[in-house]
DNA sequence: ATGGGTGCAAAGGATTTGCAACATT
DNA sequence: AATGTTGCAAATCCTTTGCACCCAT
């Protein structure tokens, strides 16, 4: 797995240090949409000298390259997604989670597009409601 | 205008207290996408009183009774438009600014919709890339 | 008088910054 | 040696919370 992560960094133009390996491995591993804070605990124990800093700056520097997707769908905390192929995110006001929407039409940007002068590199599709989980302990709460 | 505002207020289930309706009022006529910093500022010469506190509580009411939207396209700072029809938002990754794409194909939901057990009630579309405005900087940056 | 609405001050969290230490070429 | 990377501590900024006051019904 490390390999294709560095494949990867190599291919966005990113130097593959031991944390930005790391990072991208994990992100290539879980398809959890991971915040700042859970990357920088899941890889804790793997690097012990790691730093929230390092994450935040790995995080940016592989959304700026397009090596990852960063989510800011939920107003609390941004998280990121490995996976960069198109797909729908939907976002529970419950319990903050984020799923993917593989089946849901999702925009496609092959190429930077000119839209009245402005030049668009990136587009996402957030859907918002209430998880399925959720909604069954809604459930439970008015049968209990 | 006002008499408008008390209107959308009602026909969403909120009472319209006076901060309520100067705040929707200052919604239903800047169509800048403001945050809550930008709302306070506009309106504390108005309401001498009001406090970011208000703010904040009536930004979030409004955007959950579906009479303001909650736009968190940018990674630092939430904002709201008053504008609840369906159109896509552009956010420019230089200067943060959002602007509106109402020629583009938005999402459009009519009713809720269950997807996979999970329910959804809300969708949103971002664009995101650089403005003409930075794009001109640019420019001028290379050529001067 | 009662309930909701408002506002202050303080707390809480997420993210950024500055800088020194470090690794790698 | 030079350049880029990392990590700590502190600072900053956004947002929420708890509580008291106030207004309107």
């Amino acid at each position: 797995m490390k390999e294709k992560a560095i494949e990867r960094l190599l291919a966005s133009g990113i130097k593959p240090s031991v944390q930005r390996v790391e990072i991208m491995t994990y992100l290539m591993t879980h398809f959890t949409h991971p915040t700042v804070e859970e990357v920088y605990k899941a890889l804790c124990p793997t690097i012990k000298t790691l730093s929230r800093t390092t994450v935040y700056n790995t995080l940016r520097l592989f959304s700026e390259h397009n090596a990852a997707t960063m989510i800011t769908i939920d107003e609390h905390r941004v998280c990121y997604d490995g996976d960069t192929h198109p797909h729908v995110h939907f976002f529970c006001k419950e319990c903050g989670r984020v799923f993917d929407f593989m089946d849901e039409p999702a925009p496609v940007l092959t190429q930077k597009r000119d839209i009245q002068g402005h030049l668009v590199d990136e587009m996402q599709l957030y859907y918002k409601g209430i998880c399925s989980d959720c909604l069954a302990k809604t459930e439970e709460q008015k049968a209990g």
